[in-house]
DNA sequence: AATCCACAGGAAGATTAGGATA
DNA sequence: TATCCTAATCTTCCTGTGGATT
């Protein structure tokens, strides 16, 4: 149930496969495919589908004894346009002796490199770039698109897919007019759909019997809430299973998906806060702080603007770090707002002005991300802070 | 109805970091 | 390696505003 794992069988992208193998279908007879452009949340079966097609043409091609080659990458990782040549040229070559290296050739070199591999193979060659949006420049796909014209004996065409479809926007024209020759968008899953994705993983991921009735139509309809996710919904199954085998209990129970959406939400926020930026982690620590102060005094006050932005000043001045201005940290607790980590929302207090009112998200709340910002070296000064203001005077 | 607080949040310019380029 | 560029970050300065209080 990993999302790594590479299903044989797609429910509900039937057409999607198709539509993708008729497209590509003219590599088998030596043709060049036209370049698409692949859009769709996350979740919805983009690299699957791609993935899938790919091993198809893979095998078609052995049959019928044409040279096809498919190269997939994920720009997340190539994100480069050396990485990518890099790449693509030692999918070319087999002997060590002449790999292209991590680094020191120039970039066009690496270029010619892989033209003149591709002519001597007289191959077609489909190079899926996935989540095409994190390439830096797109100097690489201009490259990439234009390569054709000088190839004499093969072809080249080119898979983008993204999940930002404004990314088209900032793309060269040329580059755009001729990545997009072909365009396929993906819809989210229905919590039906999502459904049948998880009845066809847990066949051969569970036993028979060990989940109750109702536990897959939640899953589904608890990750169909979000944008059809199929990647959250499996996670979701899957964290239940865990939970439960964890448990010793041996059924999974509505309960165990319960708990396992908490302790998602709870890792994702974890995550994003320990890579927060050190002045956004003051920031949310002022917010603990002024927090358990109120829980202390027994009050439940929401903070304020104002509030947060005076311990926010002390911390800086222990921890000697520069403070921001004001109107900067309005934008990182706007920002930690849209994180999900808290909670802010702009209200009038009549003659008291207008301001933020803050507080800590539920699921946020807990002593794990208390011990996460803690973790970092620039606490240890705060170690034994006391916040030294009384407590607030305000209503 | 008028006032006025305590900020929100836009605009534009300054600074900085990291990557591209010569 | 030096330098140039660009995008992101941050500051300065600013105008705008919902509604309790006068």
């Amino acid at each position: 149930m990993r999302p790594t794992y590479m299903p044989e069988i797609l429910p509900h992208r039937e057409k999607e496969i198709n539509d993708l193998a008729n497209v590509l279908v003219p590599a088998l007879k030596g043709e060049t495919p036209s370049n698409i452009f692949i859009y769709g949340k996350t979740g919805t079966g983009k690299t699957a589908v791609v993935k899938f097609v790919g091993k198809e043409l893979l095998k078609k091609g052995e049959e019928t004894g044409k040279k096809v080659n498919f190269i997939y990458m994920n720009c997340e990782i190539v994100d480069t346009q050396y990485r990518l040549l890099q790449n693509i040229a030692n999918r070319f070559i087999h002997e060590w002796n002449d790999h292209v290296p991590f680094t020191g050739w120039p970039t066009d070199e690496v270029y010619s490199k892989v033209k003149v591999m591709m002519d001597k193979e007289k191959s077609v060659t489909v190079i899926v770039l996935d989540e095409i949006d994190k390439l830096k420049g797109d100097e690489a796909l201009y490259n990439l698109t234009r390569i054709n014209s000088e190839l004499d004996n093969a072809r080249v065409s080119v898979i983008g897919i993204s999940n930002d479809l404004k990314f088209t926007d900032f793309l060269d024209p040329r580059v755009k007019s001729s990545l997009g020759e072909e365009s396929m968008i993906f819809y989210p899953y229905d919590a039906e759909q999502l459904q049948d994705i998880l009845r066809a993983r847990i066949k051969t991921a569970l036993k028979r019997g060990v989940i109750d009735e109702d536990v897959i139509p939640l899953c589904a309809a608890l990750s169909a809430q979000e944008h059809g996710d199929a990647r959250r919904a499996l996670d979701l199954l899957r964290v239940s299973a865990e939970l439960a085998e964890r448990s010793k209990v041996p059924k999974i129970t509505k309960s165990h998906v319960r708990l396992a959406q908490n302790k998602i939400e709870l890792d994702r926020v974890t995550e994003v806060v320990r890579t927060l930026p050190n002045q956004s982690k003051l920031v949310l620590y002022s917010i603990f702080l002024l927090n358990k102060q109120n829980k202390k005094a027994g009050t439940t006050q929401a903070l304020t603007t104002g509030e947060v932005y005076d311990v926010y000043k002390e911390l800086c001045k222990k921890t000697r770090y520069n403070c921001l201005t004001q109107r900067r940290t309005t934008d990182l607790i706007s920002e930690l707002d849209m994180l999900g980590i808290i909670t802010a929302r702009v209200i009038s207090k009549g003659r008291h002005g207008r301001t933020t009112e803050i507080q800590m998200s539920s699921s946020s709340s807990s002593k794990e991300l208390l011990t996460v910002l803690q973790e970092d070296d620039m606490f240890k000064d705060l170690a034994n802070y006391k916040m030294k203001g009384q407590a607030r005077l305000t209503v």
